[in-house]
DNA sequence: CAGTGGTCTAGACCACTTG
DNA sequence: AAGTGGTCTAGACCACTGG
């Protein structure tokens, strides 16, 4: 039996783009040629290569700009589940540039939920810090903290679009931190965060919490982030699939 | 300031289709008019039409036959992470018809990682068992579950598209059960699992890690998910994003 | 301004199922 | 055989960018 499957012309086009990065040695941050060109050169419509363009940038291959262009992405960032660290201590070690943009300062009442994760009373007023993370000109991160406003009641006055969050409660409060466990799941951008991620609503997009100690095991922070799944890579060595 | 959106022709034609739904009653697995009725109904062209279907199969709200037609999906089905329990019983309480079919049987080397879940010592044999679970007659759950192979040898005899393994584990050895922590991920599907679960290769698919533990606490089953996102959804009681 | 990606159209052929 | 979804084409207009 001779299953013969016709290679469809927009399977051949996503080969011949990463075909074209490949040969070409194109970095990451290069333009494609137009897509037009690409069209003529390969002799397919322009809604095919579409398709393939549209597939690999889902993939997190190639992203593109209106009236500017398609280009090459920066490899996908691998994080390790079972070694799961803060985004800028991650981005650092690897050498990223990694901005950061406050979305949004408040003071809540500690809600059930957060008071049992940070030990608090209910009803115990919180900071809370939302913040964006950039990596390479690119968001990446949407990063919401929580911590005690009564005990730190210097966070507020702070201008955390210039200071680190984690070097102000070191140097204003002695603190020093170990990493609490951290889970993973999956949900779908809200508007918000479509918005702030530059993703499409209803993209599927990691949602982390995780708790911070302190090295004496007191929780400090409780962080709740929404992170894009196109851009990042979460492994784990139990995953050993079939 | 007048922010005047021109509504796009796609958006509009999804507006439409959920529109038609609602208005005509269409219950879950009702077929709607063929792509080319919708295309004459709306006055847009058929790939507009395929674009706006595209997404709400994306978002789960529909599915697809070739040659047969376009139809309502069921609701997506929730789970809770707080308080999360096997499919089986989900499914159950639900009042869902759940097939199962085994999709390999196997005996292996318990690994490093196997051998902390289970507290079984490295070597030790583990009999592997690979179930497709079917939900409505939609494949939705790749379940594969990790055995001591040695304290249970009548596992390998049974027969699981009918028999459930865990009245097998009940009634052979006497066993109950308690279920352990578990963990959810985001993976992409693989070429083997989007087959089984008749989703796109690279599908975002959630991907669940748990242990079974008997009511003496000792664990007797490691359990990986591979979950269709697309059917289900994950609530977290914790999920209060701004 | 010219060029780019984003969107839309009308029409065609294919493989598949049987509304 | 007729109808369906899946795929592809060629060509058009739009808003946005500064290759």
């Amino acid at each position: 039996m001779e299953t013969s499957y016709r290679i469809r012309p927009r399977d051949r086009a996503v080969e011949m783009i990463e075909c074209f990065i490949l040969q070409n040695h194109l970095p990451a941050h290069a333009r494609l040629p137009s897509e037009r060109d690409m069209c003529d050169m390969w002799g397919i419509s322009r809604t095919t290569l579409r398709f393939a363009i549209q597939r690999l940038i889902c993939e997190g291959k190639l992203y593109s700009k209106v009236g500017s262009g398609t280009f090459v992405s920066a490899p996908k960032l691998l994080c390790n589940l079972q070694d799961l660290k803060s985004f800028s201590s991650f981005a650092r070690e690897a050498g990223y540039r990694l901005e950061t943009r406050v979305v949004r300062t408040q003071v809540l009442e500690c809600t059930k939920q957060l008071s049992q994760k940070l030990h608090l009373p209910l009803g115990h007023k919180l900071f809370v810090l939302c913040r964006l993370r950039i990596l390479e000109k690119e968001p990446l991160v949407i990063e919401t903290s929580h911590l005690d406003a009564e005990k730190y009641p210097l966070l507020l006055e702070q201008d955390f679009s210039r200071a680190s969050l984690y070097e102000v409660l070191e140097k204003e409060y002695g603190l020093q931190f170990v990493r609490g466990q951290e889970k993973v799941g999956l949900t779908y951008a809200t508007a918000e965060e479509a918005d702030l991620l530059r993703v499409k609503e209803q993209t599927p997009v990691f949602f982390l919490r995780s708790v911070v100690l302190s090295s004496e095991g007191t929780p400090i922070e409780y962080v709740k982030s929404v992170v894009r799944s196109d851009r990042i890579r979460y492994a784990s060595i139990l995953k050993q699939k079939a």
